[in-house]
DNA sequence: TTCCGAATCCAACAAAAGTAGCAGACGCCG
DNA sequence: CGGCGTCTGCTACTTTTGTTGGATTCGGAA
């Protein structure tokens, strides 16, 4: 559960990602090897037991961070102590770019959710590394410009979709959340779920049903597989439940 | 009315923007006369009436925009044809830097609201004037990081709060949307709030008419004013309608 | 002035989302 | 094996938001 997640006694996997594999990471990718050395020297190395805290939002910046092994949730919360997960990230990946960048507060909460290695590179380490490599810079620009026009689609998402339609969409592109969910079974809690598509549990159980209902998914014991694939899509992009697959 | 705003026949202030006061917008803040003046001299101009439109969203990336005279709505539709107004920008303001960084498709659809004198410098340009002018180059990497917070906050806005609670929020930091709104009367009409709001004009008569019962807004003929502030912010940060004054 | 259209107001209704409570299934751990 | 806690399923209810349609006010153009 989100709230404060629970130590899940997950078995470390130690494959500590090696320098050279951080090319997979957009934000690293393309970077000459030398490069990709220098930043890896740069960096501290932080452990977190399952369900650590790794910074709070308004927190002074926490630099930028690189998950080397294990999975950490990014979210906010609410007055009312509601969460909104704005990503479940694995390594190996970047967060807190925004902060480490400008140096200002983090924009918001970082927890590990299982146990975790990050390797954390302060503001101004990163922007000395910045002016003496001409291609991280560059790439810190790509990086940032990605990263608007994923709030911008998000954005869009809680601005003109349903819920139902949120959580097509989340089935179908899982990959963005750690394809933790797929057509291969759902691992994550209805609960999780809510958090993820901005809602509550019982509106995401609701969804889920209607969704079965509608054939576009189908339960096999405790997980759900994608069954309509085309009239997920219908949905996601219009609000509107599909015709049974029968009259299409 | 943002669908499609019909001409207003504002005269064209027509004090177009010297390149050296360019310093005032937060993309430009600090950088040298020269580099001003190159960045002019790389602009094209461009001229649009009232209503025209300056770009589409997922079109071939239009390039980085700075409005050197008039004001400007950027928006997105959803399949329903529904408006989501991004931000009203006037003179001197920029926009459209993360398509003009990375070359993509614009994120968002752009129109002139009154006539409008716009200064176009194209993606592969903008390219080479960061290559050659290492402030441009940091500047545009605090400029997007500012605006990934900006987004990250309308994320927030959109998830946690209300719409009496976002209407609120729109009163109090007017500067965001051109000052069009303040204790001193507000000139957008009912329509474009709620295409600010990410909802529907009847809904935002609803709101008002709450807000101003609970003493938080006062009417003055077609005119509303701010009567207490404090009452707005906690409004906007908790959700919830303030007791009346006199109880406070 | 009168006319027209835009903006607003208002009430009734419909749909979506949030809330509350409880029972049952399942897996984990003692 | 039994107990406990988490996750889920389900039902009923409330609140918020969206939709519709008609009346009214206002300002500008003819």
């Amino acid at each position: 559960m989100p709230d404060h997640p629970k130590p899940v006694h997950t078995p470390p996997t130690h494959q500590p990602i090696h320098p050279l594999e951080w090319a997979n990471v957009p934000y690293f990718s393309g970077l000459p090897d030398c490069t990709l050395k220098r930043i890896a020297a740069a960096a501290h190395r932080h452990c977190y037991q399952a369900g650590a805290v790794i910074f709070n939002e308004d927190d002074d910046c926490a630099g930028l961070h690189m998950i080397a092994d294990g999975l950490v949730r990014i979210y906010r919360v609410n007055a009312e102590g509601r969460l909104h997960t704005l990503s479940l990230l694995r390594s190996p990946s970047t967060f807190n770019e925004v902060a480490a960048v400008d140096g200002g507060p983090n924009p918001f909460n970082a927890v590990a959710v299982t146990n975790a290695e990050v390797l954390v590179i302060r503001h101004v380490t990163l922007l000395n590394l910045m002016a003496a490599e001409p291609d991280l810079l560059n790439n810190t620009v790509q990086t940032l410009a990605r990263l608007n026009r994923e709030y911008i689609e998000r954005l869009e998402d809680m601005t003109f979709r349903t819920i139902p339609s949120r959580l097509a969409k989340l089935f179908l592109h899982e990959t963005t959340y750690a394809d933790q969910i797929a057509e291969t079974p759902s691992q994550l809690t209805q609960e999780e779920i809510a958090a993820i598509l901005g809602t509550t549990r019982e509106v995401v159980g609701r969804a889920l049903r209607s969704l079965m209902n509608a054939g576009l998914l189908r339960r096999k014991g405790r997980h759900v597989y994608i069954v309509d694939r085309v009239g997920l899509e219908y949905l996601a992009e219009t609000n509107m439940m599909p015709e049974p697959l029968v009259e299409r």
